[in-house]
DNA sequence: AACAATACCGAAACCGGTTTCGAAATGATT
DNA sequence: AATCATTTCGAAACCGGTTTCGGTATTGTT
């Protein structure tokens, strides 16, 4: 019947080599009866069951996914889409994400499919083709855009997904995010404690909502506190260390550098405190530098670098949690959820070293 | 027959909505002749095939991928597990293999599954689950051991992967690896020639067979120089920056410290310069560091780190066309690569402060 | 014009499972 | 013992494709 090479009682049959007909046959039973006993359908009798049980255990038999999910009419398969990496600096959040999501996932029976995105195309086309050829049930998208192709494309077909990061359709859509306002209120009123007045803003792009979001925190607090907005403080960057070094000789070389500066995210800090020190100023003595993301390379540095961080695995449990939910119940409501970073003081800031500032004891 | 929405001519048909069934009976034609037509058979005249064509892109019709997977008995899926990680310092090697696999695998048309291992089981556990439910073709495997469970049960197994890294049983599968020994040559050769003497090397766990390789390059140097092999100066570490630490105190606390320190990786690397700087080191001044993996993150730290690259992409790359190699014709004979890797000087090596050692010139 | 060769397509089996439906066997009831 | 309700399982359809095989319809040959 079957090709189980004689040898010693113990010989493993090679794995996957036996099918649902296979253990049919040995037990004079049909596949679907077969099929119901391993799946606990109530209307096989407990004696069948446990033999069929037996006989699966012994043979090793192990369902064949594939077939198992075209009967089913599902893929268990969720889908995540690594935007094009422009070989940045500290990419250590994509890793630690992907192991999070990738070991929730595994918790609820499913499984990851990770695709590169192509850069010459269009920045959807990886998620239309998943779509259309049916390899995914959903979707984890991560650094999300204020206007995001992907989640409009996503949107309008009705697919399921959460996002990593707001998007202007945040209304429609679960998503997941850091308090990145929140985060950079409390950033800046430590800097305003220490008794800094002149502090500088290093952004990540514009096409980044969370970025905005992060430049919003800070003026919040600068007015909250009847600190001058200062336009000239505030310099664009692209979340790389080497965006982090051209907007910090913007700032410092200006007649009166901040004696602060707070940055998008770690990278960007990086390239920061090697340009400050290529002009000369000491970290944190005479410029303090904070950064955004908690990368642990930071303790390493010197002086090692201030963050605000979060967990990156609290972060992939909650998404696939929002995620499943939404597979469940297409038609619940949205729902979202906002984490809070925590500034992690390690020492790139400090007091200014002149307090050539009249502090505004009015304000804090 | 079909439920298209009445609208607009170019109203669009909800993806996925289609199935090979609909095209045929909209043709007036059997699945078996469309799917003929489609997958470019001979036997299909080329008045129909047209047909066809014009149908299922007007349609948007694209094949159902489980179903297509199944009737061909393959699942075009690659498995990549990844190893337990330890919140690593720097991680940046995990998320751009990916990301350069996924995309190479793409291209030959398949799939990328990332599953994560889950430390409290065996190492084995993903990979023997991912046999048996017939999930993937084949494996990646990265950072190997000597004696790598991993590789022995899918050699027991005859399932086909492909590793980065050596193991024990190398000559029984393909493999791509960097040459390590070569790499720490070249970089112990370097530093002689800059005049060390005492060089010290921090290694990466036994476990790992490219670190013992790289240790092996770098006694190798020392000996033909004719350098000495000072046994407390080869230190055990585990590829952390915490590793790091540990091994740099106990090199910079002896009588007689090492003028230089060789790292297994980048993360070590950072953990030494940290230390270095605590006891009081002045780097390169009074300690040259060498690192190795080529972190880009490194050439932003004070003062930037010298290290040994390579390109993570072109690994990638290589290892799918093994992969593919193999998966084509399982019979093929094993193969391997190797890579070298070119030492990246940015500065934080230099010749020793004070030549106390006498050169011994009649090595090179 | 008769016949063989070829082009073209339909029918059906198949991949390996799941699920519905109905029939047979069993047990309970009177 | 006859009747009805339950248990338990077999049969068959189904998921959405691919591939083999065989039968017309067409073309080419003599």
């Amino acid at each position: 019947m079957n090709d189980v090479k004689a040898g010693p009682e113990e010989e493993w049959v090679k794995s996957g080599e036996v099918r649902i007909s296979d253990l049919a046959a040995e037990l004079g039973l049909t596949k679907g009866t077969v099929s119901r006993a391993l799946n606990g359908y109530e209307d096989i009798s407990k004696k069948t069951r446990k033999r069929v049980m037996e006989a699966a255990t012994k043979r090793g038999y192990v369902p064949t996914t594939q077939a198992r999910r075209l009967a089913m009419g599902l893929t268990e398969t969720i889908g995540l889409v690594l935007p094009p990496m422009p070989s940045q600096p500290v990419n250590t959040f994509v890793s630690e994400f992907i192991n999070s999501v990738s070991a929730a996932l595994h918790l609820h029976g499913y499984d990851l499919l990770v695709h590169s995105a192509n850069s010459e195309e269009s920045e959807v086309e990886p998620y239309r083709r998943l779509v259309q050829s049916r390899k995914v049930d959903g979707f984890i998208i991560f650094r999300t855009h204020e206007k995001d192709p992907r989640a409009n494309y996503l949107l309008n077909e009705g697919f399921p997904f959460v996002t990593h990061g707001r998007t202007a359709r945040m209304a429609e859509h679960d998503w997941f995010d850091i308090d990145g306002e929140k985060a950079f209120r409390d950033a800046t009123s430590h800097l305003i404690k220490l008794g800094h007045q002149r502090i500088g803003f290093v952004g990540g792009g514009k096409e980044f909502f969370s970025a905005q979001l992060r430049l919003k925190g800070f003026r919040a607090m600068l007015e909250e506190c009847c600190l001058e907005k200062v336009p000239s403080l505030e310099q664009p960057g692209d979340l790389t260390g080497q965006g982090g070094e051209i907007a910090a000789q913007n700032l410092l070389k200006q007649t009166r550098p901040p004696t602060a500066i707070l940055c998008a995210n770690d990278a960007t800090a990086l390239g920061v405190m090697k340009a400050a020190r290529e002009l000369g100023f000491n970290i944190p003595e005479e410029l303090s530098v904070i950064g955004y993301d908690g990368i642990a390379l930071g303790a390493y540095i010197d002086p090692p670098l201030t963050t605000l961080t979060f967990s990156i695995e609290e972060s992939g449990k909650e998404m696939v949690n929002l995620l499943m939910r939404r597979l469940k119940n297409p038609d619940l409501p949205v729902i979202s959820k906002l984490a809070s970073a925590i500034l992690k003081l390690r020492g790139s800031e400090g007091p200014p070293s002149s307090i050539q500032n009249k502090y505004m004891e009015n304000c804090l």
